[in-house]
DNA sequence: CATGAATGAGGCTTCATTCAT
DNA sequence: AATGAATGAAGCCTCATTCAT
């Protein structure tokens, strides 16, 4: 069993060196422009060996996204668990955990929205597909809990919880986008951090009840 | 000269009737797998014919874009124009004037927002790269000068407007294509309108100070 | 009948103003890479103007190669009415022609070789094809006719006089061509007159009888 | 090792497949009919493979070029080497390699001139024009060398070395090619052998000196 | 006669995927 | 399991030619 394993966990990291490569190129070329031989290459593996990892190019490359889908996924159950009690507490600690998430891999994280924006959905494996879909409502879940004891506590504003997390999840997924395609535009640096943080702030005050509504 | 009036309407007709069949295929298809061909098909012309009015699939797929935009950009002069002075009503109208946007061709702006947000970007000539920049800045500005004349007024919060302007702008976009997507992959029917109107009061709270602060 | 003639006229005058604006632009871009819109243009005409007067492409290629035959005929024909008699003579007189064919028009003659040279004989109307084949045959037998005195005379070798015209021409159009493409090969200026001088200088040597042979 | 050197011979024979199915394709329909799906049938590929072995359509088509340079190169050497000594005796071994380097490969050859000659030329990649440029450069300067050699034996006319090889070369190859195209007129059998062979005594003849020069 | 917009066949090339080794 | 050569479908685009005006 120790043999069995150990091919288990090489067979893992291989998928892993895979995932890292094919990141790098996607980032770099997008999906359309990169190509499996692009990514075999950054792997140093050959083409067919991508192919007993993926079924094909769009499982790789939505597979990235199950990653930052799955850190994410982690960081709302630490949310939930350490965070302070108190709803507050825990937007801070949501809004925390989603700096976290873009910094765990900024490039990904622009790719899943890429994906999430794209007809390459359309044609993911089911598999795949329910994953995805299982991760995102989990982690849309998790969040709406928050915004949930916010307004039984009569801090938040009375908006449907599973609404506020798609909007606050839209956000974010919004201001990151629209902020690197300024990036392309522009040529300038991007104010991602600079702009979530403002976006953030006017998003909690937006959903505070202050005390004369 | 009369003949010469006809022929350049004419002429503005077939273009439209290709951005028409255009923005049917690319919202069918996503741009990648939406062909020249099928598009010549669905505008009932040969794939020649496209590439008289058009360069080529990518500025095709950006002149959609453009139309938008125009829009956009003739709604915000109105609500420069046209509102009630006073930046509460200019936001109101402001708001109003998105929801217009989006219902002027919820399809492609759709697809627009996948433009920005793709590797297709960096191929469009430069030319139709700064008409998009161009538009795209001189609307942004108009929004931002309302957040500034309500920053002035103190009854908005002190942020750069530009920001405040981008933020508004990425939760548009972000609502938009998060609700969109969950539709592909739920297969019900999408929250878009709901969802918008729920993030345009998270919003507009957001920004507005209230007496204790 | 006078508004026949001029008729007739205008329709040359036409004709020949599409023939300079090919000439120009095949010998800018070759064959292949020059369009039918691309002379329509230079000609200030439309392109389906072309097809009434020549019925396609390649006759329209083929045509600018009869004028500098028809050139060559008169040339030839002149050699033969005005030159000094003997064939010396006559020899001397058919170089300076070979020379006044060249700046008649040297773009289109290295045309005139590669139309030679090229599939595209292949495809010509049998009715242009003969013309060809008519003016050719009858240039190389006037400059035939002229070897034939010389070998009678007793002062040129003694080779088949049409054999020693193919070689002339063959001498003649070689060293056009190898020197011009020599020029795309090195972007150095062309030796064209000068390569052609020692090489008719080589070649009377060449057929000449000397007293010990 | 044994296995990588299989490998590379594989992958040359496969090479050499290509280049003969090229060389009956161009040579029967010339550059621009041949299609790459023709040479693809021909060699009993996929289109697809023959860009893994040439980079373009170009680059196939001069490649078989090549090939004739450097045969044509080695023969220049063995002139050198071989020939016994003294220019008459180095000229007829020129003269013999040239029927073997038609003979070698006559279509290829008549191919090689017109791409020589033609607008083709100026879309090979640097490096093949490079290679086809050296190739054609040292052979020239061995033909030169011989030229020298008898002008300073005061065997040969003073006539500059190079310029005598480019005349040399330029009757082979105009005889080659006039004779060709002769042929594709006058659908008669070619006299290519016949013609070069009286080309090369007249031009023997030309360039020496006899005894009351 | 002239126009020039429209056609549509067809070429080159790319690249995801397969499969024999 | 890994390779990487081969595949071949399919896409974009060009451009000679036609034809209604």
């Amino acid at each position: 069993m120790g043999i069995r394993e150990r091919k288990a966990r090489e067979k893992e990291r291989r998928r892993q060196q895979i995932i890292v490569a094919a990141k790098r190129v996607f980032s770099q070329k997008g999906f359309n422009k990169a190509t499996m031989e692009d990514i075999a290459d950054e792997a140093e593996l050959s083409p067919g060996t991508l192919y007993l990892y993926f079924k094909n190019k769009e499982e790789l490359y939505a597979s990235l996204s199950l990653r930052i889908l799955q850190y994410l996924g982690i960081r709302m159950e630490h949310v939930h668990r350490d965070a302070e009690p108190g709803p507050e507490e825990k937007l801070e600690a949501l809004i925390e955990a989603m700096y976290d998430v873009y910094d765990f891999d900024p490039l990904t994280i622009i790719n899943m929205f890429h994906l999430q924006s794209s007809e390459t959905l359309r044609n993911l494996s089911p598999e795949l597909m329910s994953q995805i879909k299982d991760l995102s409502k989990q982690s849309i879940n998790d969040m709406a809990r928050i915004f949930e004891e916010g307004i039984e506590a009569g801090i938040f504003i009375k908006v449907h919880p599973i609404a506020l997390a798609d909007i606050f999840w839209s956000l974010f997924s919004g201001v990151i986008l629209w902020e690197s395609s300024k990036k392309v535009i522009n040529q300038k640096k991007d104010y991602i951090k600079e702009t979530l943080e403002s976006a953030f702030e006017v998003f909690s005050r937006g959903i505070r009840i202050s005390i004369e509504d």
